[in-house]
DNA sequence: TTGACTTTGACTAAGTTTGACCAATGCGGT
DNA sequence: ACCGCATTGGTCAAACTTAGTCAAAGTCAA
């Protein structure tokens, strides 16, 4: 298993053991228990805790120091599907709509088997005819394409 | 025996092995074990294990990336998405496309919203940076992408 | 002989791990 | 207050580990 996989799950436990869906720690600490080296843990939190993904991460640094990292909730109100569609640009990696799709999938959001078609249509496998230049560019259109007929 | 035809069974034979149907495996490794260039992996599995076939691939690169073969078939006659898939050809015009959603619709094949989004990225409307050329390959490139995605 | 299919390898892209160096915070001592 | 330093976390780029793409060259049957 993935270094970073294992510094996820353990992040994801804390958060599960904690009632409030809020885990904190000491970048140090975790480093020194799982065995990597402190950077590691920045790495974990940008890569798999990011906004995009659902997560806010906090964090102090000194004596005391913490990073807190927080399951984010929507606003209620503003369809979650015009939030997105917004802040998606005009170029769009694979990584990153994934992202998108499954923690609207998690929010229960979109039905799984939405998520489903969407995740299809967003992965490069679909785009073997089209350049790798305009792969992102065309996976962002297809987004905001397919979650504005979502809103209606 | 040709050797993607090697390559294909062995395949195969790891996904009858796991019994899920599903098969990981490591690109070097595999190419190294049937003594292949890596690269002629993908050959096979674009050519052998294509969603005309019945067959999702997913992969990740980087340390401890993977590929993933699943296997979806049920047979044509069995999934009407699968027959749809094995009908569409290499090239599919947005009237065409959007006939066919309709269709699966009306029959109650397919829930009202994935209607919606499987119309959304099949329409013209999403391509403005596809040449014009390619717009019906894409197109049913995608169709079938989701529609694989769709069974089990 | 031609055209579809196969094989190969050089180049590219993505994701992970590590470590050297930087920045912020708080606490004591003056 | 101020300074200095211990204690934390942050950044960044290099090295590494995978997989993807593309086009040239090879094979083989119609």
């Amino acid at each position: 298993m993935r270094l970073s996989d294992e510094i996820a799950a353990y992040i994801l436990h804390m958060m599960e053991s904690a009632g409030d869906g809020e885990a904190e720690l000491k970048r140090n600490e975790l480093a020194e228990e799982l065995g990597c080296v402190p950077s590691q843990i920045n790495y974990v939190l940008t890569s798999r805790f990011s906004p995009e993904q659902g997560y806010i991460v906090e964090s102090r640094r000194g004596g005391g120091g913490y990073i807190r990292v927080r399951r984010v909730k929507l606003d209620s109100g503003v369809s979650p599907f015009m939030h997105i569609v917004n802040a998606v640009g005009y170029s769009l990696n694979a990584a990153s709509a994934q992202a998108i799709i499954e923690n609207l999938l998690y929010q229960q959001i979109v039905s799984p088997s939405s998520a489903r078609i969407m995740l299809a249509a967003l992965s490069d496998q679909a785009y073997r005819d089209v350049s790798v230049e305009q792969r992102d560019k065309l996976r962002a259109s297809l987004l905001k394409q397919m979650l504005t007929a979502l809103i209606t």
